[in-house]
DNA sequence: AGGACATTGACGACGCGTGATTGTCT
DNA sequence: GAGACAATCACGCGTCGTCAATGTCC
């Protein structure tokens, strides 16, 4: 028997709140049944927020992750799925790299910024308002 | 003679948008003249924006920065001033260590999604409908 | 009086957190 | 009828981008 999960299972499972997991569908992430007006996962459901939460782990954006799994898919789109995996996951790593130098610079000024305000306090009586940063 | 400058002169000596500029007004960190309802910019006001811009590159946030150059400051909060601004540097060190771990996690694991990828394709035929990311 | 530049709203984006309020089921 | 969940709004955050409508100065 296939199983069917309530959004508080799949909340406790994955460690998500259960706003989150609304939030997905909102986006058009997730389509679960209705059995009234209370949510009914089946287990494809479950398969694809596990797919949306490793998205999310690498740093895609919602909508990318929507782009990526889509909703009704035939089988056969398999190959050009992997592709623009693949794809994104090569821009992505752009972006990383980007940010990752990013940070090393914000590392670099900050620790110029800091010797400057040491040197400062060592040299006695502060020159005037000069402010920090400066 | 002190200068005196529009929004767009700053606008175009630094780079950023009039749109920016006045949303740094807006959050409390600028507080220009008027000529009428006109933004006049003193010297001191360049200053302010310059510390702000270099504020944003170590990546404080305006509420952060303006808590760091204030607005009305006496000259004597000097000492008090350049440790506010250290212990937000140290902070701010912290976060982007934890950044730069985490981007390195997701490189590490869009590497390994990516290997999974490349070792399917040549395996032949796809298994089933097994997923991206899985 | 036309054109360049200025001003003040105000919505949009991103990913939910955090209530508030109302239902539904046991 | 209480208690445990569930559902649906809807505002809030941070930093502006991006119109839109209107004003002002030469």
């Amino acid at each position: 028997m296939t199983k069917e999960f309530t959004i508080s299972d799949l909340s406790k499972e994955f460690g998500v709140t259960t706003r989150a997991i609304r939030h997905y569908e909102d986006m058009g992430l997730l389509k679960p049944k209705r059995k009234g007006t209370q949510r009914i996962y089946t287990h494809g459901d479950r398969v694809r927020l596990q797919l949306i939460l490793r998205g999310k782990r690498i740093g895609f954006s919602l909508a990318e992750i929507k782009e990526i799994i889509g909703l009704y898919r035939s089988p056969e789109d398999e190959s050009a799925q992997r592709k623009l995996l693949l794809s994104k996951i090569a821009e992505r790593r752009r972006q990383l790299l980007e940010q990752k130098a990013c940070i090393e610079q914000m590392l670099d000024e900050m620790a110029s910024i800091e010797a400057r305000l040491q040197v400062h306090e060592v040299e006695g009586v502060p020159k005037s308002n000069r402010s920090r940063f400066s």
